[in-house]
DNA sequence: TTATATTATTGTAATCATTCCATTATTGGA
DNA sequence: TCCAATAATGGAATGATTACAATAATATAA
């Protein structure tokens, strides 16, 4: 299901962000695709749509688009920055073995803290790291053959 | 309040890891140093007393820790990467204006959870970004002198 | 509509953390 | 002590991100 390029116009000037070309395009992939795409995954897919797409045009959308409030930062393992619509309520499960970022539920802001009196708390970020059942289902196979 | 290098090298050769003279003092470091370094502080805290230390025996001695279980990898911002000793239950709070790292309390484990059934966790992170109280002071300050 | 100011895009060059790789040094066990 | 395995070193390569200056597109006001 594909969003209409007015709503995604609307989203981006309620945000008061400029609704060019290239930021409509953006916002379409991000909304279009179901992942966490990186910055060059961005870049790749709309360069042979766009050809003057330049890669520092998709980290400045990236950049106002976070600022904005659209999208958020997200930083499971080293040297991989992937961008994540925003969402109410949801953590990310990276899988060891396949590498794929799964969304999960969660009611982050129930959790108990003790530490952060007096602290304003703007951002919550819940990440896990271990495998998914598809890879699960693999290495017991592997094991089973030997 | 220091550890004994017997302490450090019983730590490393009960991972399996070889004792040598830099592996130890990366894990001296570790210990006394409170807060979560990037490999370049690490770095430039040892180079001096270490004159033939390599940024690249850094990167190594980091890597073989965080695989033997000794360290994390703490991913909080965009281009940050960094370390952290391993502790039970606790998250990360960054302050967005004076990029401070806080450690709070967090009991992950009982944290529900929808979405990742059959899914193996193996590690468990959580961070928050906001501000500081001081950062909030210094703002407040700043708005009363207008 | 037109002129003007503001904001966005583009491309190249620079930066900076991290990794690769080949060489040399150190370590632990026989 | 000697040998094999492992670790450290440094220089070069990689690759993502940023800086910057020029150009283009857009919004606003006259």
């Amino acid at each position: 299901m594909s969003v209409s390029v007015e709503r995604l116009k609307d989203t981006l000037l309620a945000k008061g962000l400029r609704a060019s070309y290239q930021r409509i395009k953006v916002l379409e992939y991000l909304h279009n695709y179901e992942g966490h795409p990186t910055a060059d995954e961005i870049y790749r897919f709309l360069s042979p749509e766009i050809p003057s797409l330049s890669k520092t045009t998709i980290y400045n959308i990236l950049h106002s688009f976070t600022e904005a409030g659209i999208l958020r930062i997200i930083n499971i393992d080293d040297n991989e920055v992937r961008y994540d619509i925003m969402l109410s309520n949801h953590g990310h499960f990276k899988c060891e073995s396949c590498g794929s970022i799964i969304n999960f539920s969660i009611d982050i802001d129930k959790i108990p803290i003790v530490g952060l009196n007096r602290f304003a708390i703007k951002e919550r970020n819940v990440f896990f790291k271990g495998l998914c059942p598809n890879c699960i289902n693999k290495i017991n196979l592997i094991e089973k053959e030997k």
